[in-house]
RNA sequence: GCCGGGAUGGCGGAACUGGUAGACGCGCCGGACUCAAAAUCCGGUUCUGGCGACAGAGUGUGGGUUCGAUUCCCUCUCCCGGCACCA
């Protein structure tokens, strides 16, 4: 063994090692129970960033444990490898998308492959492998079939100087990014998923989801946001009857339907038929709908932008009483939200409060507080007002609790045809047309003769161009007669195929299934599915936590009523990594733009960040994910070459729990490679002392006595720490305490190096699965033929857990006052004794007897005195 | 704006079910080794008072429940994630 730790030697031995008897390849039905640990596929941005580095060392420990506990495990790997950022790498280079992927994919399973992950790549594949998308496209059909998928018109951005429909980053303060040019909203057809459908199966089924965390649960429900309401028919009064040329209804959705009595106005959306009627003869109601139609679509700049409206000077009558409510023109009320109309009680909603106070709106209260909290709704606003309590001033429902008033109108309405119960989702149909060239064609070809016609499956997959270099003015596509021009495949004649791509979200909807068949070039998923599925353990960002999470469950759910899987749920655990984090340093010239520098760049001085190149002051601006523009990012090839894979992993793992956000730190960087050196070198001494015969461990002294229960007790928590709790970082502080203790203990006789030997095995056993390359060469130095990946996982010997004594806290009054010991099996009696015999316990207790006292088995004593 | 989460020494974090706040690491201070430095090793390190034993304070803010609160409840502040075409 060497003395010096070589971290680019160690892993290259161990990766040759693992590469050479293929032991990560999956294979079904071996060993015993299977697991199948995932971690979300990288985009192929180009490099991998610290964020990769941390989910995938997170899946990593987790496969590796699993396999050291008798697992067969299956961890794969791909890319998702459709989407935006190859198409602005093209505008930017002129490089086709496909080639700039596909180059980077190259270069990244390079940088994976560094960190010694153990991955089957046997079934690595790539979304845009026609191999892949065209299940997308044949799934696309079977749900066109069952009419899962719909046409419908949705909004985009629109940017009317590149005549291009633009992504929401890609519109920056209401402005096209590269044009500058006020962007318009625009209705376009598009293909839709009917995931409301599903929306109440996937919001019961987050129950039966134990190994989720509470937050994504709750975020996803509040997401699908089911409520249970009444619709309301408002008729037409005659203005609106002329204006839209017929008689109709005005239908809203609520939840207060209680409240129906203190409706003093209608708020309809800018899109919204009554609203394009009256605007088509009120210049000043025309420009007010065109202003509105400007804008970014971002649900999070609508809901900050200034509340405003405008009146139609058209009406509707209450469905009981027939009075007139005029109907108003809002820039708050959604089109695409229940019916883009609501109905305006401004007594008994925040929001319609605020927008009656401004445009001098009546007020009509119709709910009593049942604690007296108001009489009548003045301004200003409380909580109170809100709430539900008893209906006054409503006709022959007054007099009636909330909740059955609603019952009771709602009942009338449906009497009259006007109204009835319904259940309201938020969560809204998915729209999957992007205009957009480097993603998974829609397979359809649009006749002239025949409408919209399937491609036929024979004809799967839609193979999408690969030479195409988009250049920011429209889809390349649709420029594009090779691919445009088809024929009809009902009635032969010259037709036109669709341009649009699917969301790239459809990719990563289904690719963990896809995982376990990857090479089934007949059907898009097999029978190993029902082996390897559901996903055991899933790992990403938590930023995924509702979009991704919630598509896979629905695709999956479409996929088992087709009948290609029997599953319902795809993942049953997932871990929601924490961002990777550096310091944000910039300068801002006057005038001109901010650069970024690099922390690494800068060092303080006197309390002052100053870049080192030249000594001047830089503007710190906080903690931020990594990232290019912030020029903050760290690369892990350099990081893997400087200090080795093991080193990055392990500071990793250690910096922070998985769930939070970890910050980067070079110093910590410095003592992970510290650690493993020290770890190195203190197998390096004993062994070096020669081979170290087996002893007896029944009969020990005190000191090895003690390291050796410090060695069980380390192994018990660790195990409980990476196998339940995914405490890494605690695991490894606990073993950093151990290799303390260890390296203390005296080696001078043959049962000192015995005992401290198998505590060095428990430290490389259990740091295994978190420096795989170091633990694999240090195994062997330890005088083991087998290789390490082979080893199960040690358990603890209960022998030497044993304890005689135990240390109690003395505390009074809850304060920490002494400290007593005693026997392990002391009875509550001897525990009480011993600590009303502590003198630091009775200085403090002075002449007052114990009122109680409280002994919590193995803890503490809590003596309680008169204060 | 709405939904979800977070805040503990100089710094990252630990304290798992309401029971010793600050494990482990970083940084810093002191010492050993060295001509010297780096590396390494040993000791110290929440704050305040005290030579010390020890005492008091302390987990973003303000309040509450409890024998006992970083942990549970309410209030406020700041930070982070998501908001449907970034992935």
């Amino acid at each position: 063994m060497d003395e010096r730790y070589d971290p680019a030697r160690v892993e290259r031995a161990a990766q040759d090692y693992w590469d050479s008897r293929q032991v990560f390849a999956a294979r079904e039905g071996v060993r015993g129970d299977k697991y199948y640990c995932l971690s979300m596929f990288p985009y192929p941005s180009g490099r991998l960033h610290m964020g990769h580095v941390r989910n995938y060392t997170i899946g990593d420990v987790l496969t590796r444990f699993m396999h050291m506990r008798g697992a067969n495990v299956l961890q794969p790997m791909g890319w998702d490898a459709f989407g935006l950022p190859a198409e602005n790498a093209a505008m930017a280079n002129g490089v086709p998308p496909a080639k700039w992927t596909r180059d980077n994919i190259a270069y990244m399973k390079r940088q994976l492959q560094s960190l010694g992950l153990a991955i089957d790549w046997s079934r690595e594949f790539a979304t845009c492998d026609p191999e892949y998308y065209r299940w997308n496209q044949w799934l696309f059909l079977r749900m066109l079939e069952k009419g899962i998928a719909y046409k419908k018109t949705g909004v985009v951005n629109w940017d009317p100087v590149d005549l291009t429909v633009l992504a929401n980053e890609q519109v920056i303060d209401g402005r096209g990014w590269r044009t500058g040019a006020l962007i318009e909203k625009r209705e376009i057809p598009m293909y839709y998923l009917n995931i409301t459908a599903y929306a109440d199966e996937l919001l019961e089924a987050l129950g039966e989801l134990p190994g989720w965390p509470e937050r994504v649960r709750t975020m996803q429900a509040n997401w699908i946001g089911r409520s249970v309401g009444c619709e309301i028919a408002f008729p037409y009064a005659d203005d609106t009857t002329a204006a839209m040329g017929g008689a109709g209804v005005l239908k809203v959705f609520t939840t207060r339907a209680d409240t129906l009595f203190g409706a003093t106005f209608m708020a309809v959306a800018a899109e919204h038929p009554i609203a394009l009627a009256a605007a088509a003869r009120d210049p000043k109601l025309a420009a007010f709908v065109d202003e509105c139609r400007r804008g970014s679509t971002m649900e999070a700049d609508i809901a900050t932008q200034e509340k405003r409206g405008l009146p139609t000077g058209l009406h509707v009558r209450h469905p009981f009483t027939g009075a007139p409510i005029e109907v108003w023109v809002a820039n708050y009320v959604l089109m695409a939200y229940g019916e883009g109309a609501v109905m305006g009680v401004p007594a008994h909603d925040e929001r319609d409060f605020e927008f009656a106070g401004r445009h001098g709106i009546p007020i009509v209260t119709v709910v009593r507080s049942k604690d007296g909290a108001y009489e009548r709704v003045v301004a200003p606003w409380i909580p109170a007002y809100g709430e539900a309590g008893v209906t006054v001033d409503s006709g022959e429902f007054s007099g009636l609790e909330s909740d059955a008033a609603v019952e009771a109108i709602a009942a009338a309405l449906a009497a009259r045809g006007l109204g009835a119960r319904r259940v309201q989702y938020r969560l809204r149909d998915w729209g999957i047309s992007r205009q957009r060239y480097w993603g998974c064609p829609i397979p359809l070809i649009h006749c002239p003769a025949c409408g919209d016609v399937p491609v036929p499956d024979a004809d799967l997959p839609v193979v999408l161009p690969e030479d195409l270099v988009p250049d920011g003015s429209g889809n390349p596509l649709a420029k594009t007669p090779a691919f445009v021009d088809c024929t009809c495949p009902k009635c032969g004649g010259a037709a036109r195929r669709e341009t649009d791509t699917m969301d790239t979200f459809v990719d990563s909807s289904w690719y963990f299934l896809r995982f376990a068949c990857a090479d089934n070039a007949d059907a898009m998923v097999d029978a190993r599915t029902q082996y390897w599925l559901p996903v055991d353990q899933y790992i990403g960002g938590i930023e995924h936590a509702i979009l991704h999470l919630l598509y896979s469950r629905f695709w999956t759910r479409v996929m088992r009523d087709l009948g290609l899987v029997t599953l319902d749920e795809p993942f049953r655990r997932l871990l929601t990594q924490g961002m990777v984090l550096n310091h944000i340093y910039y300068r801002h010239p006057e005038g001109g733009r901010r650069s970024y520098y690099n922390p690494a760049d800068v060092e303080m001085r006197d309390g002052v960040p100053v870049l080192i190149a030249d000594s001047q002051p830089v503007v710190h601006d906080g903690l931020g994910t990594m990232s290019k523009s912030k020029g903050n990012g760290v690369d892990p090839s350099q990081l893997v070459e400087e200090f080795g894979a093991d080193t990055a992993r392990l500071f990793m793992m250690f910096t922070a729990p998985p769930e939070q956000s970890l910050e980067w730190s070079d110093e910590g960087v410095q003592g992970a490679y510290r650690f493993i050196r020290r770890l190195w070198k203190a197998v390096h001494d004993l062994v070096a002392q020669g081979p170290v015969p087996t002893a007896d461990f029944g009969a020990l002294g005190a000191a090895h006595r003690a390291l050796r229960r410090l060695t069980h007790e380390t192994l018990a928590k660790v195990t409980d720490d990476i196998g339940r709790r995914y405490t890494f970082n605690t695991a490894i502080a606990a073993n950093m305490e151990l290799l303390n203790a260890a390296t203390r203990t005296s080696t001078a006789d043959a049962v000192g190096r015995a005992v401290v030997r198998e505590a060095f095995e428990v430290i490389v056993l259990t740091l295994s699965p978190i420096i795989p390359h170091v633990t694999h060469v240090l195994w062997q130095a330890l005088g083991h033929a087998t290789a390490l990946i082979e080893e199960p996982w040690p358990r603890p010997d209960p022998a030497a857990l044993v304890r005689e004594e135990i240390e109690l806290v003395v505390q009074v009054n809850g304060k920490l006052r002494g400290k007593v010991t005693v026997a392990a099996d002391a009875t509550d009696e001897a525990i009480r004794a011993a600590a009303l015999a502590d003198v630091n316990a009775l200085r403090f207790m002075g002449e007052k007897p114990a009122r109680k006292v409280i002994i919590v088995p193995g803890k503490l004593v809590n003596i309680v005195v008169a204060s």
